[in-house]
DNA sequence: TCAAAAGTGTTCGTTTTACACCCATGT
DNA sequence: ACATGGGTGTAAAACGAACACTTTTGA
């Protein structure tokens, strides 16, 4: 029952998850499980979109917490068992498919297929199994800070279909080439992951995009709630920022959440925890389950 | 070098091609190849959307071309030598990802993994290796005639996300539980194709639609142009709604192809072969090249 | 009283949708 | 002349985006 006699199935996952700057200050104790350092050394990100890497066997590198599929297990519950092997988590929330990675670099004799997947997963959950001989630690994916440094940087985000670290795609109109025309970190000269972990994760950012791109409740489909019972708008709204790399102004955000349809709805409780005229709390229509997307 | 040892990973390929109801009657000459037969016997279709299907090995039942990985072969290449192979069809096209299927209904010791590619190809090349002894032939997904009748049946077809025979979603907020909830053969108990094919064919189906959904050209996407030089745009607005399942009003679909960028051009020339005022003449501004999706 | 963040009113322009009408051809 | 499909005018409705202003708290 050796895997050598042919080609290889690896899974990969991408494990988002988004942390505050004050949750990554007070939980993480080794800052060298934080990447890049100097950005969280130097500079304000404020939320932060995460994703879970480790050490590559033997060298600096860092990759996505990957394995190789078993004889006769299924596709799904490979990518569980991966995660529960490499890095020790339960995982409760679906796992979704990023697609297959064909990649022409790995350089053993085999050919290697990646099939991967993605998931959202609580903060909480994942700070608890950081750190390790694999040194279990995040990458930066997206956040407030990388978006405004990213709009001084390179004009109005509205020339793009979404920015994050791992790359981004222009709007059509503002493509050089009038399609979607994207820029990933490898054609950007910095490489962040090796092997194509770094192609893995824009995939899997763009389709984590999706969940928050329709009226439907974005927390039902990742089957989480991060906020918690009773949330601020402008909390929701910093979320579903920082996954979608984009900005929309504060009262059309608010506009377009309070209508008929919403997967919200007010409380009568309000928070004055923080400066300001104080905010209504809301709460989640429905609770998190399972669901299938397209 | 056998295949016995290990999970197998299947290679299953959804083709799609689009031809009229003349193309059909003057076309086919074995008509046990377009199914389903009553459809095409009885009734009026128009413009098809249809899929490659073949004969499963020594049954009656019908299901799409497939085959097994082999040692040492990228994914990319082992879907056009199962098309290849199996039918004798050399696909010009890209080949483009649908998913992974974990079929639990394989009924063998083994797990069956497929790994589904589509493609859209031109009709006259797909004709030709119709027949056989796999009796290689096309199923119906969609037509204009199929939409007129599921709209008599089911109402407006503004309450569903697209249609087609082989599944529907509702829209979110004419769905019964507020969801994009779908709809597939198996549910409304009618089992088009074998194993887990018929999903397989919508998932297809769905990111067919995607290539219709921008201002981009689809013909690009899809590295055809079905429609020759020169095109009618109730030609091209047929296309797409047979395509994505959906109709638009007449007007409003000129209005939108007509504006500043659009991916056709207006031609100086005049059709007068159908009854009724002579129609302008579009063409593509950009011949189909490769092209990356997302 | 001021800063900070929440929340509302109003306007303007664009897109969507609908409906009605006119146009040019073959029979 | 009339059926058939192509093509345009117009207007209401819905939506997106911008901007300015008010409200309520802590410091």
């Amino acid at each position: 029952m050796t895997n050598d006699i042919f080609p290889r199935i690896a899974i990969d996952v991408v494990l988002f998850t988004v942390a505050s700057e004050a949750d990554l200050q007070t939980m993480i104790w080794d800052e060298t499980l934080l990447r890049p350092a100097e950005d969280y050394r130097s500079q304000s990100n404020g939320l932060s979109l995460l994703a879970l890497t480790m050490s590559a066997a033997g060298s600096e590198a860092r990759v996505l917490p990957g394995g190789f599929m078993a004889p006769n297990e299924r596709i799904g519950e490979a990518a569980k068992r991966v995660l529960r092997e490499r890095i020790g988590l339960d995982l409760k929330v679906p796992l979704r498919d990023i697609g297959t990675f064909d990649d022409p670099s790995r350089d053993d004799s085999h050919r290697t297929i990646s099939f991967s997947y993605w998931a959202m997963a609580d903060f909480e959950d994942v700070r608890k199994i950081l750190g390790g001989k694999d040194r279990v630690g995040l990458e930066l994916v997206n956040s407030t800070g990388f978006m405004t440094r990213f709009e001084a940087a390179n004009g109005s985000l509205e020339k793009f279909d979404g920015v994050s670290r791992f790359g981004y795609r222009f709007m059509p109109k503002f493509s050089p080439s009038k399609r979607h025309e994207k820029r990933l970190p490898k054609d950007l000269g910095g490489k962040i992951l090796a092997l194509d972990h770094d192609d893995i994760v824009f995939y899997a950012w763009r389709k984590l995009r999706h969940a928050f791109s329709s009226k439907l409740d974005p927390f039902n489909y990742l089957g989480i709630n991060p906020l918690g019972e009773a949330f601020r708008l402008s909390d929701l709204q910093e979320f579903q920022e920082v996954c979608r790399g984009e900005v929309v102004q504060r009262d059309l955000f608010r506009r377009n959440m309070i209508n008929e349809d919403s997967f919200i709805a007010q409380t009568n409780m309000r928070d004055s925890s923080r400066p300001g005229k104080p905010a209504n709390l809301y709460t989640l229509q429905s609770p998190p389950s399972e669901n299938t997307g397209e």
